[in-house]
Parts: structure tokens; C-alpha cells; sequence
DNA sequence: TAAAGTTGTCTATTGATATAGACAACTATA
DNA sequence: TATAGTTGTCTATATCAATAGACAACTTTA
């Protein structure tokens, strides 16, 4: 943790003093200040260094040990429990459960809900339909060892894929569900990144505090002969997950 | 902007309701809820929605008009000016000029600082250099028609790179200044992702708000027979830049 | 032309955040 | 064992965010 310009403090900016000191210590946490089990500064340290209240700093402090990174023991000083971010690799065949097996030893796929309805603009689009035509929607929840770790809508051509909803409850894995209609291979064709606030949907679903950052990615998968099979947007805790593009 | 959980406003949580209902509007504004010139609801209609006075929805308009992306007219509406995100590609030749080209009439690279300094942990992974190892490191910010559209810090090894500062100067471009050193073409090897609060330095170099979100990349290019040449973290406003994986 | 709808501004009050201080309780160190 | 260092808790005050109301000023509509 420097003396730069990171470690400075805007007030009146919209988000709160104490938001804002967690944020600078989960960044410290992820570019590598803080090895797992390090110790970090006294709460009076981290008062002068960001030049407010050591109620303040408590403040942050909270909010991390609420999500799982830091912990406090009394009399002895707070701790970075030991959780780096799952990496999650993008590339010509993004897989969800086969992206993280090295990092996590369980994963599926929840199917919150699903609903048929008509393409907007963009699903139509994403898909190479006609705008208004009939899709599935599917709302999912990926875990990894019983921790969320993304939450996405897909949308699939209602017609040819009649009953995904039921393979995707059964099989709790989209790759599996898309073999049940004879597609045994499939590719990423694009894919859009950009980050927001979470919204309360995504706190509900991928157990966040408020304040915290998604990473969001809009996608479009295709048979290997280019036929658009999924168009999917999907939102990762950015404090949780990190991407990885893979080489090519 | 649907009536859905996306519409509610979380209290005590250490993002300003205001702040809160800029980043709701921005991501209508980013899904299409709202074509370019077009009008927002009324204050009060806004302020109804989101369960806020509409003073706190004021406040709101108000950031987004500082940022540029709203135009607020007495006695009329309030207008979304036209512009879109900048798509950033990310591929096997990732080049912030070319990517940019078609968006944009105008781009180069400002040389902000340079510096020669023992590589880190992580800077000596990325260069498959020994920790300690003496490296060049160039702080720039990318500009896009008048507008930082990226900030950076690149490492390059010392000893082969030396004057790398003095061709970035005077090129306003990676590409070219590692030409000079007889580098004719490189790939992108790999690229991590992750997003954060922008801190004090991007809100200066960015020209952000408080409260900015920045999609981070970190990155390392080769030579075509797989040597590390860069190592780079650079810093995309969420607000103004998406990214774009190309297909593979 | 009058009425309705919209943004803009002012003053005032309430609720949340931040600061301040003091001290308890726990742990590490000399 | 005493001292120093650290986290935890309590009460109180100051500052900032949010609400509230009223009205001005501009534009659109009937």
C-alpha cells in the first residue's frame, strides 16, 4: 500500500468514506500487497494513511469481514483470509464448469427461472432472428463450491429448442443441455465486456453487499458451422472473479 | 426501464441514492431503454419510480449532466446526448489505435511518466525476467478525439528497451516505438479482467466523476516465437468503453 | 391565451455518515 | 508481570445527504 495517489480519499463523491477505504483494500488484496494470512495495518495506521476517523476505518473493515475477506481478531489485528479471485477463462469454448475445475473441486448451474417470450432488439439481433420472434429465456445462477459466482440470462430459439428449460433443471450444466439437441460442440463467437453496480437482483442472487461491482458480458455462441445457438449476459462479482482471455 | 429489482434503490449502503440512480440511468441508457436525443421521464416521474425525493433524483441529473451524458432543459425534458460507448477489441493483435479506428477520427497515446525501476513479483512473472530485474515503466493515457479513453503503466526490460521513453514521446505509439527496436509485429499473450472504483489518480487522468467504475486489463504481448516484450495494466472508464473479444 | 407540465432555485428540517473521546478487553512483547 | 499495542464498544456531536415545501421561469398543449 503506497503513499500514491491511490490511497486518496474523495469526499462528497457519492460513495461513502468508509466504501470507499474497502475498496482501496481489496485492491490492495488483489494486486498482491497482502499475501493470504497477512496482517494488515492497525486500524490507526490505516486512519492517518487515508486521513479519516478510526471509526471510519472500522467501518470498512465491517463491510470486508461481512464478505469474507478480511478477519478481525481482538487484541491481535486483522487478518486477509486466504481467497484470491476464481479466473475464469474466456476463449473459443467457454465452458463454466470446465473453466473452473482446476480452481474449485464442485460446480453447476441453478435454473432460477425461465420464460418464453417474444426477441427484444438485442436477443433478436444476438441470435440472427427476426425481432419479436419466439425465444426461451433461461435466468441462471452458476456456483462453485456453494458459492455464487455468476448470474446469467440466456436466450435460445424457442422453436428448435423446445424443453431446454427442463434439460437445463435436470443436468444443471448448459453444455449438456445443448447435447440433448444433437449439438456436441460449440464456439464463442463474441463477446462484450463492461462493469456496473450490482443491481439488487444481482445482490440477492450472487449474495453481494451494495456497492459492490459486476462485470458483465454479453455473448453469442454458435455451432462450429457459425449458426447463432445462445445469446447470454452474464454478470461476475468483480471482487470474486477475474477473466481470462485466454492466449490464442 | 422496467418496473424489476434493477429499479430499486439500496439504502445505508455506502453508495449515495443519488449515485445510485445515475448508475440506474446510465445502464438504461447502455441496453438501449433510451435511444440517442431522446427525453428521461420527468423528475417526478423518476423520483416516483425509484421511491426518492425529487431533489435526490435532481442531484442524480445533475452528476450526468457534469459528465456529459445528459442534456437538462428548462421547461422541456431532460435529453440522453448521443453517445455510445467507445468497443475497445481485444484480440491477437491488440492495438489501441487500430482498435479504435472506426469509432473515432482521432487517437494517440500521451507519455504521462517514465520511469526505470526493479521489476515486482508481477512484472517479473509477466517479462519472464528475475524479480528485481531493471525495467522501463511508461505511464500513459490513451485519447481518443480529445477524450482519455485509457490510462496505463507498460513495462518493458531495461536493458533491451533502453530510449523506449524518448520513442513513445515522440510516437505517441507502442507500435511504432517498438519498432524502433526492431519489433515489427507482437501478439497479445494473454489478458486478465477484472473492474474497480476508479481511484484518485484515474479521476484526474480519466476525467471521471467520483464514483467512475474502471474495467482494468492486465496484459502481457510477445514476439510472434512466444518472447515477453510488455507488460501492461491499463484502465478503461466502464462508462465510456466496452470490450471487445473478437472471435477467434 | 390560459392551463398544464417541466426544470430550476430557495429555505428549512430530518436522517445518515463521520468524527471525537473514553474506556474495556484481548494479545503480544519485554 | 507489567507495559504496549491492538480490536471492540459506548456515548455524544458535527457534517453531509435526503427530504420537504413553495414558488419562479420556461415550454408545451389545448
Amino acid at each position: 500500500m503506497t503513499g500514491q495517489a491511490a490511497d486518496t480519499i474523495e469526499r462528497r463523491s457519492g460513495v461513502s468514506l468508509w466504501r470507499q477505504i474497502a475498496d482501496r483494500i481489496l485492491q490492495a488484496i488483489a494486486i498482491g500487497d497482502f499475501a493470504e494470512n497477512a496482517a494488515l495495518p492497525p486500524e490507526v495506521a490505516l486512519a492517518e494513511r487515508y486521513g479519516v476517523n478510526r471509526h471510519t476505518v472500522r467501518s470498512a473493515i465491517s463491510a470486508l469481514v461481512q464478505e469474507g475477506v478480511l478477519r478481525a481478531e481482538q487484541g491481535r489485528g486483522t487478518f486477509v483470509l486466504s481467497r484470491k479471485r476464481l479466473s475464469y477463462p474466456i476463449g473459443a469454448r467457454t465452458r463454466f464448469s470446465a473453466g473452473l475445475q482446476g480452481q474449485t473441486s464442485e460446480r453447476h448451474i441453478v435454473l432460477l427461472a425461465f420464460s418464453v417470450e417474444p426477441a427484444s432488439q438485442r436477443v433478436a439481433e444476438g441470435l440472427g432472428l427476426a425481432r419479436g420472434a419466439e425465444v426461451i429465456r433461461l435466468e441462471t445462477r452458476g456456483e462453485a463450491d456453494g458459492r455464487p459466482v455468476s448470474r446469467a440470462a440466456a436466450w435460445f430459439e424457442a422453436k428448435r429448442f423446445a424443453g431446454i428449460d427442463k434439460a437445463m433443471a435436470q443436468t444443471g450444466s448448459i453444455t449438456a443441455s445443448l447435447a440433448r439437441f444433437g449439438i456436441d460442440d460449440y464456439l464463442r463467437q463474441s463477446t462484450v465486456l463492461s462493469a456496473r453496480h450490482a443491481d439488487a437482483a444481482d445482490l440477492a442472487d450472487l449474495d453481494l453487499q451494495p456497492g459492490a461491482i459486476v462485470l458483465v458480458t454479453m455473448a453469442v455462441n454458435v455451432t462450429p458451422d457459425g449458426q447463432p445457438i445462445q445469446f447470454s449476459e452474464s454478470r461476475f462479482p468483480a471482487e470474486r472473479v477475474e477473466l481470462k482471455l485466454s492466449a490464442l
